[in-house]
DNA sequence: GACTTAATAATTGTCGACATTAAAACGAAT
DNA sequence: ATTCGTTTTAATGTCGACAATTATTAAGTC
């Protein structure tokens, strides 16, 4: 599997050049500041799906204990970023095709009925804060800061969520927002740089803003809708695979 | 807060009266073990919302190093049976009222999906092996075993998630069971001995296993309303409490 | 007697060391 | 040359000890 024998350092030197801020030594590291690192690494695919991640090596890496860097891994496990076995060292993730459909299909339903519950309750800042953050979407857009642009794209979802008034919801759709992501990062189809929809954000804000619960809603749902068909689902196909390499003529 | 100096000790005790089996010394505690002593002790009610759990009480009592019980503590936290709090003592979760609303508002959205979509998926012995489970729940009622038939309650709805096509959803729904049955026990009327609502039960695995998908569906969400009417969830309305005890003529 | 402040006790946070277990490397026999 | 078994290596699992922080207690003052 790994043809390299130093797979594993190279995973964690990945994050080192993003951790280690203009080469001085970190100042201290806590367990969230590994959870960012890799988190950021494997949304930005710096960390693709499988990388080993050895609690030595991260633990060397950030200059703190074991312990810490173990804290980060579960949470981050238990977030869906990475896997956890017993006896064997942590992966990033590997959500797979059918997976991925069904974190699609969860969120529809999540979401879905977040943006019904948010309809109409936003007072004139929360308005006014959800438009400044599409605003800043769009321009990213425009300018081509494709990274910038996810990042905000994220952040309008997850300010749905936290102004949800049932936060039990909330949570729930902001684990399916980050796992969506991830997915996102993993198969999103190699030509698509910019997967900008329309105005969907700017569309849904409105009805958002103006209350209307099921418009709103549904159109979330046809966003989720889009945004699942510009992925690259296409399965493996390992027969194929095999028949078409074991042919010599 | 605590008129007896000994309080944390004592809620450690009763922990130990289920943990100690037989006044033998325990063989062998793992982080399941505690989990499971914690959350049937909370789901029983034996440790009221709001109890100390201190990590060496426990640690002592089941024999195993603070590692062993912060690792399960965590684990109760992310599934809401505790609170953590940074350099505090874990406590005992304390859903509030709002919560526990949302929580069944949540349950509703996903349980009801969940049904829907394991509606006309069942083979015959997965039929056989869920109409097994009503049937022990029924036998349980009748003959008051009232702690046995809230667990075969919990079964019913697990198993449902377990056999959903949607796994996301599926464990989802197995988190707000969990969630469901802490606030029952918390909430649940001081009268009420029996909820067992009917036949809901045994209605809905036929409306399932025949495949009607919106009727069961509809079942589900009718059922959890039901379930949610028969808690006691009063607002503590600290003015009117106060008043009274003013008034003194 | 109530309130502020300092000393004390108790609890959590972190770490390094050792035990345990799974993977890898090596070697001998077929 | 391949396979099986052994040895070696390297990772995780667990533990006890120390540091940092918080809660409690006690004393002192107004």
């Amino acid at each position: 599997m790994a043809v390299d024998p130093r797979t594993d350092k190279q995973a964690a030197a990945s994050l080192g050049a993003m951790h280690t801020n203009g080469g001085r030594g970190s100042r201290k590291a806590t367990d969230q500041t590994i959870y960012d690192s890799i988190y950021q690494a494997v949304l930005t695919q710096r960390l693709p799906p499988g990388s080993k991640l050895p609690e030595v090596a991260l633990s060397e890496l950030f200059g703190v204990s074991r312990s810490i860097v173990r804290k980060a891994l579960t949470r981050l496990a238990s977030d869906h970023v990475t896997e956890q076995s017993p006896n064997q060292m942590a992966v990033v993730a590997r959500p797979g095709i059918e997976e991925t459909r069904q974190i699609f299909a969860a969120r529809r339903l999540v979401e879905g009925e977040v943006t019904r519950l948010v309809a109409g309750t936003l007072g004139k800042s929360e308005a006014q804060a959800l438009r400044k953050l599409i605003k800043e979407e769009k321009s990213a857009h425009e300018r081509g800061q494709d990274q910038h642009r996810v990042h905000c794209s994220m952040a309008i979802h997850q300010y749905l969520a936290r102004q949800c008034p049932n936060q039990v919801l909330g949570k729930m759709m902001l684990e399916l927002v980050l796992r969506t992501s991830i997915v996102i990062a993993l198969y999103k189809a190699p030509g698509i740089t910019a997967c900008f929809l329309g105005n969907d954000h700017g569309r849904l804000a409105d009805l958002i803003i103006k209350g209307e619960a099921d418009q709103a809603a549904q159109l979330a749902r046809e966003h989720l809708d889009t945004l699942e068909g510009l992925l690259d689902l296409d399965e493996p196909s390992g027969d194929i695979d095999l028949a078409s390499i074991l042919r010599y003529t």
